[in-house]
DNA sequence: CTTGACCCTGTACCACGGTACAGGGTTTAC
DNA sequence: GTAAACCCTGTACCGTGGTACAGGGTCAAG
């Protein structure tokens, strides 16, 4: 067993075995050398490479910084400083989304609270605060303003 | 101007011409009455429709949510019930997405803190981290423990 | 030496929320 | 009466991360 068929690198490695060709097809792990009948022959490294991979989809990072990730690695000379960076960016972009969610778990929880969940939709304040309130006013100032979250 | 244009739609509420055609399309909003040319002509109800829907989507709510929200808000005898339903169950899902993004923003810090950032790739903590760490023990025990984050 | 489980390739498809044509027709201002 | 600026339709495409075939070939057990 000191090789592995696709199937039995996919299972150890908790992913399907058409992910190992996707992986490969986008330059994350190295084409495979091949058996007589042309299939793949993977070895422990590979298994390496997948659980590299997991870890830093775990993080969130896209396959594309994967590779860039992956690239580095493979580079021990390579720079330090460009890992740290992408570190960094996906630090900030992780951040960005959260105070994106938090804004919407306020509202909603506020949203939710106000709603008492009987009767008719006729009068509900979640419904309210959604549709347009403005119709008295001229439409001219109702249509950038007064969304229910801030963005930018 | 009581009657607009697709174009001068769009332009009022910030979106593309081509979005409210795709929102026509996926039965957002109703088709609109015709010109004798065929072109779309849209009053001031379609405006508060679209204002809907971005504040909806601002809260993170799906097309098709959008969809069954405004079919609530076009019934007004319908459940009140399913509409504290969509919004709690929108408000679960968005604390779920803020947990995950906390997992990642701790672990990236932390590994952002402990990389100098200087020198050479060999030797940095990030990389380490996600290099598979345990080559010397045996595969089997390493594939699915062992992730930088929790899931599930 | 056959049978079933696997593997190979290329290609199409999924959800998501749009965006971008091509090849026409209409409207409006000059 | 013409030219720019818009509109119409259908359809294809974008990025994201895979998943699912079809139509073959291979490998291991019995």
């Amino acid at each position: 067993m000191s090789t592995m068929t696709r199937g039995q690198l996919a299972k150890r490695c908790g992913v399907g075995p058409e992910t190992i060709r996707f992986y490969e097809r986008r330059g994350l792990i190295p084409e495979a050398p091949r058996s007589q009948g042309g299939y793949r022959r993977f070895g422990a490294e590979a298994v390496s490479r997948l659980v590299f991979i997991r870890r830093a989809k775990a993080l969130g990072f896209s396959l594309p910084e994967i590779g860039e990730l992956l690239a580095l690695h493979d580079n021990p000379g390579g720079d330090r400083g460009r890992v740290k960076a992408l570190t960094e960016a996906k630090l900030d972009e992780v951040e960005a989304k959260m105070a994106d969610l938090e804004r919407m778990r306020s509202v909603l929880a506020e949203l939710a609270e106000q709603c008492s969940g009987h009767g008719p939709v006729d009068g509900c304040p979640i419904i309210e605060a959604l549709a347009d309130d403005s119709r008295a006013r001229t439409a001219r100032e109702t249509t950038r303003t007064g969304d229910l979250t801030r963005h930018g």
